[in-house]
DNA sequence: CGGTCTCTTGACGGAGTTCAAAGCTAGTGG
DNA sequence: CCACTAGCTTTGAACTCCGTCAAGAGACCG
């Protein structure tokens, strides 16, 4: 049983049939490290499914530096909304941080599947209902904690994804700089 | 015509009849400048929409100062959505700062809406796509801007709101001390 | 009016950045 | 499977943005 069946499950019921028909929308992709799915300038084209491995957004600020707005782990939806919604000029990058599975849904096909099935309204309202909550969490927690104190969390709560990404990732995630993320991880292991 | 309805018909059709009676599940309330809505360690019960006036919502650190994550004004939706999904003791505090007029759906009473108008999963999954994009854009403006940018732009695009908010809750949105605005709010003026 | 909120101004301090250079690590081709 | 290179991480010094504290000036309600 795939990843998808058992996350659109979890909000609502379908039948073997249904299940079989609401799949048929999507395109398996299979990416290597560091490939780009989306560059800047061009429309978002898939609203993204991550079934394994790891998907970044990030966008260049005008010094040419990255800084990332975004991670998506297994069972996690990606894309740029505004872009793929608007079918619009993005203004990030979307990259395969590990070599990954991910199931791709075009904005036409999304348009028809939900119109052939109502019920993945409500499936694609829950999952956006709940990336808004944790949109809202995160809000307060940026404004909340210090740069060190989100390290600190992060590092705490999500060891081994700290291991998986690399550094400068992180740090743009975090919004500091590689060097200060270095001070801090050294004041830690102390 | 109401203002919910126009909003409504934006993203779905619907007859006059079915407006009525997805517009019976809301209450309507009138608050008075500064009347909180909801306040910490409370369940957020309403999912809000401003048909005029203004809101936000904040929590409070642990030094006790105000610290705002969201303003919504007409045609907006507010809720602590991770409070109101879950039916959770909430963090933040959601007061109005104006006199305003709001319409607040239940829980309950959005899971009976949406029951019994399957057409409104497609208006509530497209609000909350659309907040979900608008989080994106923020967080790209927050790492791309320095704070003294932030409050230019948002100047510059938002003169009426900067005018209709005190300062101090501009400040805790934009992440910097009310001290710190003031200096920038000079800086500009001249 | 009087008192409480709100906004301003300035001196000082600290969290986090920038720049430069050196040390590591991992992927690549031979 | 080793060697080389490019990319990633660490370290340190100087600097800057922005917060903290304190005190005063307005502004708004009862």
């Amino acid at each position: 049983m795939m990843q998808l069946e058992q996350h659109i499950l979890k909000f609502i019921s379908l039948t073997d049939d249904e299940l079989q028909s609401v799949l048929s929308y999507f395109t398996r992709i299979e990416t290597k490290k560091k490939e780009l799915l989306l560059q800047e300038s061009q429309v978002c084209r898939y609203n993204y499914f991550v079934e394994s491995g790891c998907l970044r957004m990030y966008f260049m600020d005008d010094k040419g530096v990255e800084k990332t707005v975004q991670f998506a782990i297994e069972n996690w939806w990606l894309s740029d909304y505004f872009s793929f919604q608007k079918q619009s000029n993005s203004e990030f990058y979307i990259q395969a941080i590990e070599p990954s599975t991910i199931l791709g849904l075009t904005f036409p096909n999304q348009e028809k599947l939900l119109t052939e099935h109502q019920k993945m309204e409500r499936y694609f309202r829950m999952v956006h209902q709940t990336a808004h909550a944790a949109s809202q969490v995160r809000a307060k927690y940026n404004k909340d904690f210090s740069r060190e104190e989100q390290f600190r969390h992060f590092y705490d709560n999500f060891p081994e994804f700290v291991q998986r990404v690399p550094q400068y990732m992180l740090a743009s995630y975090l919004g500091i700089t590689p060097e200060y993320l270095s001070e801090l991880r050294a004041k830690i292991v102390s």
